[in-house]
DNA sequence: TGGCAATACAAGTAATTACTCATATTATTA
DNA sequence: TAATAATATGAGTAATTACTTGTATTGCCA
């Protein structure tokens, strides 16, 4: 089962040397993602690119996946990062406030590297996909909706707080991920984040 | 280049025992999808389900990749069929009744395999997909979209028509189908088609 | 009924690719 | 400095799988 299969790396770096290796790998491991797309890519390429041998790269991780795993889990970490203190920033503005610059923020993330992220949330199998860490990160991001909203139940008109949470999420990450891949010039502007933070405050405010 | 082969069958059925056949390997490729997941999905095996050998596959479908766009071209076809009935028969329905119409069509329309629905949607490898083809059936829509915003202009506050297209389109797309796979328990009874169609509409409507 | 075209068959091939292992090199420590 | 641990190497292996090809069977038509 490929399911049972550890993704733990089989190795911790010790040394500097090795330390410096597996960063390599990492880079060379979004480097061909990006170029390449996720059928194309392959661990010899990977370990060529790195400039480290097929070897070295399974003496630290265990299969292809645990690469995928591993490179997922950073760029993640650095998202729910990004939201967290965005949240705690807002947490006493009011939706008309916090709403636009959370729409923002969430754009400007989806603007970083956007064929990269689009690789990792479309490209990848499903069965690449560690559901625990993923279900980690999209539920402390969950959390974090879920405080705000309560804080401001009042001015609310929604009753079904989880409903919402789902509407809410789903609705901002598939429109800023589609239009910053599918229509990069609605980005240029501030006028899309506006239709879209409008789309939310009319639904959510009283 | 994987791009420039053919997908167009090879030869097409003139006896009515190959187009059992044919109905045979599409209805397994759907089967096995559905089963196992893209990436356990092998010809070989479509084959054996179908009850026919590898050679009669390859007899009429040139390449793997040639399966998956008939099965979606099969699939996105009757989706827009089902949608531009509904639209044919909203048109002169004012947003209010239109909008909650289409939502629970297309949450119908996702509901009937959901399962095969996400595979096609989400597991198929990009370089699978027939980009003219998915954009064509996309463009329908699209039109179907345009023409009926535009007939009720005077009633709408935003805009940008292209933009106001866009933002509809992909919110609905990925509420109903992020709904039904991840929570099915919201499409049990209407209350989830309310609240999309709630915030279609606030957003819509002056 | 015989000949031809359409269809069916499946063993086999060739290419890809994830991953191993025996060995060599470099750092650390006692 | 010698012994040991950590790290690096890359040729080779084994498994998978898309696809070919030569042959057999079935249906159609004159």
């Amino acid at each position: 089962m490929s399911s049972k299969r550890s993704v733990k790396p089989r190795k911790l770096p010790q040394q500097e040397r090795s330390r410096i290796t597996v960063e390599a790998i990492l880079e060379a491991t979004a480097h061909i993602l990006t170029e390449k797309g996720y059928d194309k890519t392959n661990t010899n390429l990977i370990a060529q690119r790195a400039g480290v041998s097929i070897g070295s790269l399974y003496q630290y991780f265990p299969n292809k996946k645990s690469l995928i795993v591993a490179l997922r889990e950073q760029h993640s970490q650095e998202i729910a990062e990004l939201l967290e203190s965005k949240f705690n920033h807002l947490f006493n503005s009011p939706p008309e406030i916090a709403i636009p610059e959370l729409v923002k923020a969430v754009i400007a993330i989806h603007a970083i590297n956007p064929r990269l992220h689009q690789v990792l949330s479309e490209e990848i199998p499903r069965s690449e996909r560690s559901q625990q860490q993923m279900q980690k990160t999209d539920e402390q991001i969950t959390e974090l909706l879920r405080a705000y909203l309560l804080r401001w139940r009042d001015r609310l008109r929604p009753q079904n707080i989880e409903m919402t949470i789902f509407i809410i999420n789903c609705t901002v990450e598939s429109l800023c991920h589609s239009a910053v891949i599918e229509h990069p010039q609605f980005i240029r502007d501030s006028k899309f984040e506006q239709e879209v933070s409008n789309l939310l405050i009319s639904y959510l405010v009283r």
